[in-house]
DNA sequence: TGTTAATTCTACCTTTAAGTAGTAATTAAA
DNA sequence: TTTAATTACTACTTAAAGGTAGAATTAACA
């Protein structure tokens, strides 16, 4: 019941850059020392930031990273689901699949409700909103 | 964002046993074939189900399983423990750990909710109340 | 134009979860 | 007392996540 570490990291990096979106390009040293995200691990990351077009990037010397998009639109929910992370609506805690709506156990309405706030939670939350504030994330 | 394969698959276990808990034992072959499970790994949670005390094992010849506590006794969250898919208090959904109660991101206060609600959830169900009800699960 | 600092690509290594195989131990029935 | 049916134990294999290494590519700049 948690998120993998590639969504854990992407969340971090992104809100760091949320953070600094003052300064025109943040580099993958930067990233990777400052966030303590092992550097390789990092740019694998990166990169599928990347291809999503999440992230803009800049090659070559001088280069680096930065959003392709205002902060405040982008959702948790879109780095959630670049790594297949995010709660699709016929998922279940239980996981089974031997049931549907006529048939189905006492915890299914019990899940809804965390359910609904998490996806609402994941869908509505923009990296503006979680960024910063004085805290390192 | 979903239980372990193991736990899901205890879950599944425990409740076909409480639906059955009229017949004295049930083996492990039985257990297999209906939940559809893989043999020598159900039998591999089954014994860990045993060494917490879930559930009894009757070894030998005409032996068996059979629940160690009434089924209104064992909560789902019981289950989770023995496989460490529980929620922790201090768990947070991203899984960072660089903040705590003076700083903290904005997500803290919406996750507290479903966290609340899941955690409810897991220790306040038991096998009595997600069996059965004619249902396959 | 060559050097250098950066991202990207391809391939590999490590760790953990998931699943399998074979055998020993146990016990009731034949 | 043998045999068959059962769980328990030890060790292995496979698949997926997490992480690493090194070379290729790109572009500023001297
Ligand atoms: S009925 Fe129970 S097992 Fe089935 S989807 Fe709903 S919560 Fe999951
Ligand atoms: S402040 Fe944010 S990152 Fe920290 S524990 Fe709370 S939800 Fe998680």
């Amino acid at each position: 019941m948690q998120l993998s570490n590639s969504s854990q990291y992407a969340i971090r990096i992104l809100a760091y850059m949320t953070d600094k979106k003052d300064s025109p390009l943040i580099n993958a040293t930067e990233l990777a020392e400052t966030l303590f995200i092992p550097y390789k691990f990092l740019t694998k990351i990166m990169t599928d930031l990347v291809k999503v077009d999440l992230v803009e990037s800049i090659r070559g010397r001088e280069g680096g990273f930065k959003l392709k998009k205002k902060s405040s639109d982008i959702m948790v929910g879109d780095i959630l689901d670049v790594f297949n992370d995010s709660i699709k609506d016929e998922q279940c805690v239980l996981g089974i699949g031997f049931c549907n709506g006529l048939c189905k156990c006492a915890l299914h309405d019990q899940w809804m409700e965390p359910k609904l706030l998490l996806q609402k939670m994941f869908r509505e939350s923009s990296l503006e909103d979680i960024a910063g504030r004085g805290c390192k994330i």
